[in-house]
DNA sequence: TTGAAAGCGCTAACAG
DNA sequence: CTGTTAGCGCTTTCAA
């Protein structure tokens, strides 16, 4: 691989010179033009571990999210990948797992390699962001919200409870029960809110705890908890599930029992991609994960720009898209 | 950030002793025990920068592939990142959109970041990787193979078409069209290849032609190719979907015609990780994506170690999982 | 076994 | 506007 000494050579001028030309400080025409001739012959590419150990910072961001196959994050991914690589970042994709260990390691790496910024859903409440945030990188917070100071993009999560409750009564649906992700999560527990408060506006005498259930945020616990609420003495006529996953999941069961949306109606907080479902049976919240995503890397690269205002927490909108078919 | 000389210096050595202790070369106990406690105290973690500068390498693959939001995809991420992160190196996730420009950008960026090596399922068949190899770093092509004498992993996917069209028709099925990808990307053509052959053994005067279509390998061309098999004065009875994001297009379409599988028979090359259908109604021939993922990464793994054996290509096998219904 | 010292390729003062 | 020079933090001969 040909250095900046090779091209300076080559062109007649110093390396320093050289850099500069890369580097976009002003250097004169003709020397402009000697050294992208050189650079060109030579077919240099500057070396960015040498540039990033010189400049104790590197155009490489990580994004740290729990589950890679979730198509929300991998929407979000693609958001954050947009938006980094238009102003010259890549994007490394550490996948948690959900897992606060596995989440210290990744950030552990993001220091180590002089990685300028990190976006991070947390595996958790008890993720630790200190030592990261020791080092003065700056972080934004995506997905979930954080009890750490520093950047977050979010939605609103229990307008969208709220919302996917509402979707369903409207289509004439009454005992809405609700599946949601672990109650100790933020996002779900916000989720379980918006949709209690719908149910208990609408119908204060119902029993609406008998009709909620928490389980990981994952098809397997959409498919359990949809079981256990079929099997009540007094089965729900609808349920609005937590995420997509937990969407999947109850239809399935629902599908399985001859119960297909709308005959059961179903709200789900977030897109279901790859659904097979005719879209109009069952009422989505579609969630701005995409945006989520380029919100964020946008806010990072301000930071690592220098921008030092406090930090701040951006709240996006989600988009109701109801079904089109009432109650059966 | 300490450095080695701040280790060093608190623990009474030079900076090469603390190098040896973090690199495993032979230093006597006690020395290493005073390292080890000086790094602790001071919180001291090596700079992989400054290292990969030095060593011209640097515990980084790169994976590229050609869409990010395919589960098909996601979950060979998730094989190479469990693979590597057991080795102690970090994945970097690039998406070229299919497009060979983004690739070869990425590529660069390997490059410039002395990223050890890639793992890549190419754009097209047009994907240059000259660059990259004049380079010397070992590559590993996933999925589909190239032009180029290098390792791959891939499955058979001419069998794959075969095993799909033969459930369809053991399910008692006879006018059974085929809607693949891009007809110029190998797996695609190999896919069709197979079905192609199943069918004309079976039905030698069958017009398979009329019966095959070829468009994206995404939901979109599913539903059009569905759209316009069912606009046939003859439409077929049943369907291969070359993969799984054509697959979900083409249920969706019959599933809105009222013709959910299995009054139209559907066999999917790939798994539907999130479809909502019982997963009984659909044929489905299970790729090893994860299973490429992870072999993609072992075999990087040991050509970065100095393996220099020719060349191999491994093929690794499929699952068919047939429809537990058959022909309605 | 250990230390001294050179240098990976680049950038950023500092002079000129 | 341009060149000289001193490192960024680490590894790796080469001697001791």
């Amino acid at each position: 691989m040909a250095t900046i000494y090779d091209v300076a050579a080559l062109a007649g001028v110093s390396p320093a010179t050289v850099s500069r030309v890369f580097n976009g400080t002003r250097v004169s025409d003709d020397k402009v033009a000697a050294v992208r001739d050189a650079a060109e012959k030579l077919r240099f590419t500057p070396n960015r571990t040498a540039r990033s150990l010189r400049t104790q910072s590197s155009e490489v961001i990580a994004l740290v999210i729990p589950d890679i196959e979730n198509p929300y994050f991998t929407e979000m991914a693609r958001g954050v990948e947009d938006a980094a690589s238009d102003a010259g970042y890549s994007v490394v994709l550490c996948n948690s797992d959900s897992q606060v260990e596995k989440e210290a390691a990744y950030l552990r790496i993001a220091v180590a390699e002089h990685m300028s910024g990190v976006i991070i859903a947390t595996a958790d409440e008890s993720s630790d962001l200190d030592p990261i945030l020791a080092t003065g990188r700056p972080v934004v917070a995506v997905d979930r919200s954080t009890a750490y100071d520093i950047d977050g993009v979010v939605m609103d999560n229990r307008d969208a409870g709220r919302s996917a409750a509402q979707g369903l009564w409207d289509a004439g649906y009454r005992r809405i029960a609700y599946i949601g992700g672990p109650e100790h999560i933020d996002t779900a527990a916000e989720r379980a809110a918006g949709w209690r408060a719908a149910m208990t506006a609408a119908q204060p005498d119902l029993d609406v705890d008998a009709l909620a259930r928490f389980a990981s945020f994952r098809v397997e616990g959409g498919r359990e908890a949809m079981q256990q609420l079929l099997a009540l003495s007094e089965p729900p006529d609808a349920v609005v599930a937590g995420n997509n996953l937990i969407g999947v999941g109850a239809i399935q069961v629902l599908t399985e029992r001859d119960l297909t949306p709308p005959r059961v109606g179903v709200a789900v907080i977030g897109s279901l991609p790859f659904t097979t479902l005719s879209p109009s049976a069952v009422t989505v919240v579609r969630l701005p994960a995409r945006h989520m995503g380029v919100t964020a890397a946008r806010m990072l690269l301000e930071r690592i720009g220098g921008d030092t205002r406090p930090a701040r927490t951006v709240t996006l909108r989600n988009e109701i898209q109801p079904a089109r078919t009432a109650r059966a």
